[in-house]
DNA sequence: CAACTAATTATTAATTTTATAATTACTAAT
DNA sequence: ATTAGTAATTATAAAATTAATAATTAGTTG
């Protein structure tokens, strides 16, 4: 690269990947009801000090997984490095749908970060475990998360994540990532409701009625070509559906 | 980083960037009718031959601009260094949207592109000038681009770029960057009929019912409270409309 | 047999959409 | 002065959908 003095200019202090990390955490809590869903995500206890022992900022606190970038890596491969090293967690699609360079955000000086998110099936982060700088890892209920005492402007972070998150479960069909393949109505709705409370979705008249028109589900039928059903939440057997790969694109515009 | 002979293992061959920009072009063609617009994108003509003088891969063909990434670069440091070396076009807002990795997808060898896209103003082009591996850089009409005799797998990358800036343009308020802050309902119509021809917009009586109810799009308003008004396409006074701001989020769920 | 509950369907009024026709507000041409 | 043209706008009537709620069904359990 071109000569360049940096020491005659301000510099970053440090340069950050903070991963946030989502899962919809089912609950079956009567034999015949459909699970109770609530959006969670994970976070880490930042340790009290350091790897040289010294007291570390923040220390104590919960926060989104994340740590510095080296040189060598890209924010992408920083990222995926801290939350395996934090919380042995792996194999995640993230991606990246931010940066936080507010002067003030971190004391040790001008921080800036890169931050990423992901939403995965519960099953993704079963063997998690706190290591390296997290003293413990957990994962929050977003009423939880949002009464912690969360380091850093981790708080906004998270904010613009869970905006991302509910936006893309609501425009496209993610929410099949959290259904078995052929799921029932009811499923389908305790997913949609874990990030929102629109009554088009919350009111079951509405929701039944409209959710097996969608062109991107379809009934699912067995090999006698009928309709398959369950009792798995209903004595009543409830048909099951399934997603047909159709993707739908909803115009603003009408 | 750990010990690891590289040369006991297939590698790539290569590493690349390749930047799809697009714009919208709008030609007034009637003094008394909306311009015409077009999506349009930006191509490079690769050189016949290279800096050494042999004769280059794919040389003559258009192609998308782009080039190969660094070891002390990221794959957007890249783009943006390579679409300004070959096109002198800078400061446009650019995305990733996908790795494309075929084997044989470049006669070189196994090269893996990172691909990103932009849709810009115009005016964000008009300084474009060929240069580096560039024998020449134009914009090209979706038809076309089509129609050209591209170089390696770039047909597919456009095919998958167009697909997004389709995708924004109908789900999000993007077209506003295409449109004067207050603009008459046709010449939305005509921003939006540059990415589809849904009869819901393609239909006067249509689009003029349902557009100015829409909750992100609102009357402009003079100093006295009166609907503004131009005569810039037609001779009956037209009503002015902006953006305000909002961002809606329209459900695939109803 | 009655009661319970999730799932499903029905009902009716209100609203929106569909598909098209008609009108308006300006000109330009005669 | 009148007619014709055109972009923008509004009207119309039938069809479809939505809103809001009630009712019913299909299984159990007690």
């Amino acid at each position: 690269m071109k000569a360049y003095d940096s020491s005659k200019y301000v510099t970053p202090d440090g340069y950050t990947a903070d991963i946030t990390v989502f899962t919809i955490l089912s609950e079956k809590k009567e034999k015949k009801a459909p699970p109770e869903m609530t959006l969670h995500m994970m976070l880490i206890q930042r340790k009290e000090t350091d790897s040289e022992g010294n007291p570390n900022v923040e220390g104590g606190k919960w926060a989104i997984p994340g740590g510095f970038i080296h040189p060598d890596e890209t924010g992408i491969d920083a990222a995926v490095r801290e939350l395996n090293e934090e919380t042995g967690v792996a194999g995640l699609h993230i991606r990246h749908f931010g940066v936080y360079d507010k002067n003030g955000r971190d004391p040790r000086g001008w921080i800036i970060s890169n931050a990423f998110y992901a939403i995965v099936p519960e099953s993704s982060l079963v063997n998690r475990r706190a290591a390296d700088d997290a003293a413990d890892v957990k994962l929050f209920s977003m009423d939880d998360v949002m009464n912690l005492d969360l380091a850093f402007d981790h708080r906004d972070i998270i904010t613009d994540a869970l905006a991302i998150i509910r936006t893309e479960m609501i425009r496209t069909t993610t929410a099949k990532n959290f259904l078995p393949e052929e799921f029932t109505l009811s499923e389908l709705q305790r997913v949609l409701l874990t990030v929102t409370n629109d009554p088009k979705i919350a009111s079951d008249p509405v929701f039944f009625a409209k959710a097996p028109k969608l062109p991107f589900i379809e009934l699912a039928l067995d090999a006698a070509g009928q309709p398959k059903k369950t009792t798995r939440h209903s004595y009543r057997p409830s048909r099951l559906y399934k997603f047909n790969g159709i993707d739908v694109i909803e115009s603003i515009y009408g």
